[in-house]
DNA sequence: TGCCCCATATATCAACCCGATATAGGATGG
DNA sequence: CCATCCTATATCGGGTTGATATATGGGGCA
C-alpha cells in the first residue's frame, strides 16, 4: 500500500493530473496520510510506465501543460486486488511523544510552549476537517460513507488527544504530582523485588 | 529529531548496545515512534564519528560480543540543545484510513475482517502499554512524568479509535445510508452537469 | 501601468528511513 | 540431539521526505 496505490484510488474518482493528486491527498488524507510530489510523481512514471494508467499532456490554457492521467481497466482491477490482499497498517511517528517523555529534562515555559503549540495544531487539523465536509467540497463525489467515517475517526482521535493534553499537562510540570512522589517509593519496592538476574541497559527485570 | 536524537535520549538512562536502544524504543516509544536496526546502526555510528557518544567492545559471556555506547558531556548537551530547538511533529500514515475511504470497492466480508483486525491490533496495544507500565518496568528509572504522559495519552487517543469503530462501523455497510444510494446516479449526473470550466481532477469549484 | 506575490504545474535530488536479510553463538526445550 | 528462539551486529535496496528549480497566468495594489 504505497503512493502508487493511492494514485490508483484517487483516479477512480475521475482523471487527474499529479497535482490534482495531491491536492486530493491534502483534503481527504490530509491528518492521517500525507504524499508529496517526490512519491507522487515517480509512482505516476511507474504505473504508466506498468500500462496501470494513461497519460495525455494537454497545452494549459491557463498555467503550464498539463498532463492528465486516466485509470486503465487493468489499473482499476489491480487497485482492488491492492484494497483486498493488502494488510493494513496504521502508524504513527510523534516527535512530540518523544519530546513529552523527556520533559524533565527540558525548561518549564519551554514545555508549556510545546504543548500549547501541539494544541493548535491538533484546532488547526480539526477545523480542516470540518472545513472540507461543508464548504470545500462542493461536488458531491466525496460525501460517501467511506469519507464520514474517516473524517469522524480524525475528530474522534484528535478530540480525545486534546482532552487528553488539557486535563493532564499539569502533571508533567517537574515533580510534584502525586502519581509522581508515589512512583518513587514504588520503585524502590520493585527494583528491590526483581531478583537482579539480568538487568542491563534498559531491559529492566 | 531523528533516531540519532532518540538514541541520545536512550543514552541519557545509561549505557546501551543498540539492541538495548531497539528494546527500550519498543518499550517506551512502541505505540508512537518506531525505529529499527537500519537505523539505530548507523545512528550510532554517526555519534560516535561526531564524538556525541563513545563505544566500548566487551566480549560477550553470553551471546556474542557487545558494543557498549556511552554518552558524552557533549552529546548530553547536543541532546538538550535538540530538544529545546526542534520543534516536533506528530504524523500519522494510515493504510487503514485509506482502505476504509474505499469502504464502497470492498466486499463486506472484506471490510469487516479488517476492522476486527484493526480492533484486534487496537487491543494488543493497549495491552502493550498497560504490560510495561506495570510488568515490565522493575527498573525506576522509567517511571517519571513524561513516561506517564505517553502512554495516558496512547491510551486515551486508542481508546477513542476503539469506541469510534465499534459505534460507526455499522454506517460503512454498502449503501444503505443514504447518501451511498444516492452516488452512483450523482456522479453520472455532475460530470455531465459541470461547465467544465474549472473542476477538473478532484479539486472542487 | 508596472510590480510582486500567489496558485498552478511538473520534475529532480540528497538525505534519510523501513523492512528484509545475513551471520552467529548461546540458551531452551521437546 | 536437533529445532527454535534470543541476543547482537550489520548491510542493502527500495521508498519517502523535504527542499529546490522552473515556468506562466491572474489578482491585488500603489
Amino acid at each position: 500500500m504505497d503512493v502508487k496505490d493511492l494514485c490508483l484510488g484517487a483516479l477512480t474518482y475521475g482523471d487527474a493530473t499529479g497535482y490534482d493528486i495531491k491536492k486530493f491527498f491534502e483534503s481527504t488524507f490530509g491528518h492521517c496520510f500525507q504524499a508529496g510530489y517526490g512519491s507522487i510523481y515517480p509512482a505516476l512514471a511507474e504505473l504508466t510506465e506498468a500500462g496501470l494508467v494513461t497519460a495525455r499532456t494537454e497545452p494549459g490554457q491557463a498555467g503550464p501543460s498539463r498532463k492528465l492521467y486516466h485509470l486503465t481497466e487493468t489499473g482499476r482491477r489491480a487497485f482492488l486486488a491492492r484494497l483486498e490482499t493488502t494488510e493494513p497498517q496504521h502508524k504513527i511517528k510523534s516527535e512530540f511523544l518523544v519530546l513529552m517523555h523527556f520533559a524533565h529534562l527540558l525548561p518549564t515555559a519551554r514545555l508549556d510552549a510545546v504543548l500549547d503549540q501541539h494544541l493548535r495544531e491538533l484546532e488547526r487539523k480539526l477545523e480542516m476537517i470540518d472545513a472540507y465536509e461543508c464548504g470545500g467540497a462542493g461536488d458531491g463525489r466525496l460525501q460517501h460513507p467511506g469519507t464520514r467515517f474517516v473524517r469522524g475517526f480524525g475528530r474522534a482521535v484528535m478530540g480525545a488527544a486534546r482532552e487528553y493534553i488539557r486535563t493532564h499537562r499539569r502533571g508533567l510540570g517537574q515533580p510534584g504530582s502525586e502519581a509522581a512522589t508515589r512512583s518513587t517509593k514504588q520503585v524502590r519496592a520493585r527494583s528491590k523485588a526483581s531478583p537482579a538476574s539480568k538487568n542491563r541497559g534498559y531491559t529492566n527485570a
